[in-house]
DNA sequence: TTGTAAGCGTTATCAA
DNA sequence: TTGATAACGCTTACAA
């Protein structure tokens, strides 16, 4: 039942094993007569390569590594989509970890990924200098790499994102056009992006005259949804106790925008009315909050498309580090609906 | 740069190449002397054995498949974390693989997995008979195969996933309990598990003398978000046209619910006053939707961590088949919000 | 307690 | 055009 190798053929055929390597590899130096008997018997006979044996022949896996925070968020399972739809074309695997925004969980991924053999990988790293070391001898010795969404790794290489301070800026802002000057920025701590995003938010600000606020940059712990729902619940009471009055928040993932939709409902705040909410996200069901959610949205499958694409463009080729650097940013894209509707 | 030997270990230290490899497995007959040096020198320098050359000795890949669906899904993407928390636990990596519910593409998942080297497969097949011939011959070879979620598949083997039936009535019974008589079922089209949930929707009007109207139970293609939409909303349309006046919705998946909060807004049908809604379905932020939604949840955590150490004790042991058979249903947590408040 | 040697299924070099 | 043969890095009888 288990599957024929090419000695079997090569017995039944009464041929070489090397000449039936190179006729099912299609070697020039093979003639045409062989390799059809060759591949007629193989085909016949259901043979499949070991792909082991192959590997550890030829130190190639087939396989790219994908390290992200977690696969149980509508931002990054959207990535994952766009990689593997362009992997499956190109006929590599993936293999995903987890790394839970914690820079020793990180490590162990690139580790485990590392032994068990990938011949690139995929990486948003929790933030700017997480395990640039490692990740560097990675990327010079056999394995590239290609870091995504989080693009102001220290790593030199190529790096997929968006142009977060453009997309900040202009969320802002509409927010500030639209009468709210008193804008919470909500985002994660250690988000790596939210260096741009904080910058796009406070030029925003600074053009219009308004003074910037450090009591209205809020950052939550992210590790799990149990934390960040603690944090936010924790900060909103508390900002909201205060004197301070803020009538809108930006917010700077999916998992933060619709979380603050939850807690101000059950807070009993009007969204928009009291406050209104813009936020980094790609939900793909924004009509169906509480109320229909304004989005700063991402071009998610086509960031996973591109990291995959440059990752394969570096795996096929020798000597990808002179390639070096380079940084694309996407243009994210804005969607006003009820959450910030005008009073 | 690259990784050290056993070879190489073997010269530097003047052992021959089995010594050192028994005595990094810790071997029996290899000294507690030799076993420090071979193991310092190992360390020291970073040794790493090479998996690669392991698993074609031993035929054994330390991998296991999972094909379901989508990863880009509410539900399974909460398996998925299940799946990997448990797997990382016991040293096994995960490849996952989207069959998109088509048959052809589940096909070709299993060929790629099989190819590539798997220890075991978990898989939630497309319907009752998708590959079973393939998936028997697996499972009698030499990858054991655990199925999950689709538990109505006809491979004889372990399968873990929800009492559906259950959970079906007792939503339903709840429905009628609060007047709600009109009940229009929704599900996904080769659903695998619409049977069971149908059963209990249709046992559960039975039992309060209430006759099923085929007209009230739908089918959606679930291939892709877009074509959810599309279907979604023709038939809801259609519905509300008729003279069939539905008051409350029982739906079978997240996605499906989600999608139908967002459509009932569009058509400004309010909910629950003209429509109550519960669904199948595990988000994480019921409470942020519009309104907040009633649910029948699955324990998905369990699910996937289940699976996975079914599918470990398989591969541990050698003759799984006559471990055979046996089908965990768990129990579904009904919780009621706002979607389906009294009138 | 240690070493020798064969083998897992391929690919690749060189000779025939 | 084909075929020996070595090699990838490791495990495992079996021999010393």
């Amino acid at each position: 039942m288990s599957n024929i190798t090419i000695k079997e053929i090569a017995k039944a055929l009464d041929l070489s094993i090397s000449s039936v390597s190179k006729a099912l590899n299609d070697s020039y130096d093979i003639s045409e007569a062989t390799k059809k008997r060759v591949l007629a018997y193989a085909k016949e006979n259901g043979y499949r390569p070991n792909l082991l044996a192959k590997n550890l022949k030829t130190g190639k896996t087939n396989t790219i590594g994908v390290i992200l925070s977690s696969i149980n968020n509508l931002f990054y399972s959207q990535i994952i989509e766009g990689i593997q739809q362009h992997a499956l074309t190109v006929g590599y695997d993936v293999i995903f970890m987890q790394s839970r925004e914690q820079s020793e969980i990180e490590k162990s991924c690139i580790e485990a990924l590392q032994l068990r053999g990938i011949d690139g990988l995929l990486i948003a790293p929790i933030d700017e200098t997480s395990n640039v070391d490692l990740l560097k001898s990675l990327h010079q010795s056999n394995c590239p790499v290609v870091i995504f969404d989080r693009i102001l790794h220290q790593l030199e290489t190529v790096k997929i994102g968006v142009d977060n301070f453009k997309g900040a800026y202009s969320a802002t802002k509409h927010l500030i056009l639209n009468g709210r000057t008193d804008i919470l920025n909500i985002t994660g701590s250690k988000f790596g992006l939210s260096g741009e995003r904080f910058k796009g938010y406070k030029q925003a600000l600074t053009d219009h005259n308004i003074p910037f606020n450090p009591d209205y940059y809020i950052q939550c712990n992210m590790q799990s949804n149990e934390l960040l729902d603690g944090d936010l619940r924790t900060a909103l009471q508390k900002v909201l106790a205060s004197d301070l009055k803020p009538n809108a928040i930006i917010s700077s993932s999916d998992t933060i925008s619709v979380r603050i939709l939850g807690i101000l409902a059950e807070l009993k705040i009007a969204v928009p009315d009291e406050i209104a909410l813009i936020g980094f996200s790609n939900v793909d069901f924004p009509d169906s909050l509480n109320p229909s959610l304004s989005t700063i949205r991402q071009p998610t499958k086509e960031i996973g498309r591109l990291a995959t694409e440059r990752l394969i463009h570096f795996i096929k080729r020798q000597n990808w580090i002179q390639y070096g650097q380079e940084t694309i940013e996407l243009e994210t894209e804005l969607t006003f609906r009820k959450s910030t509707a005008v009073n």
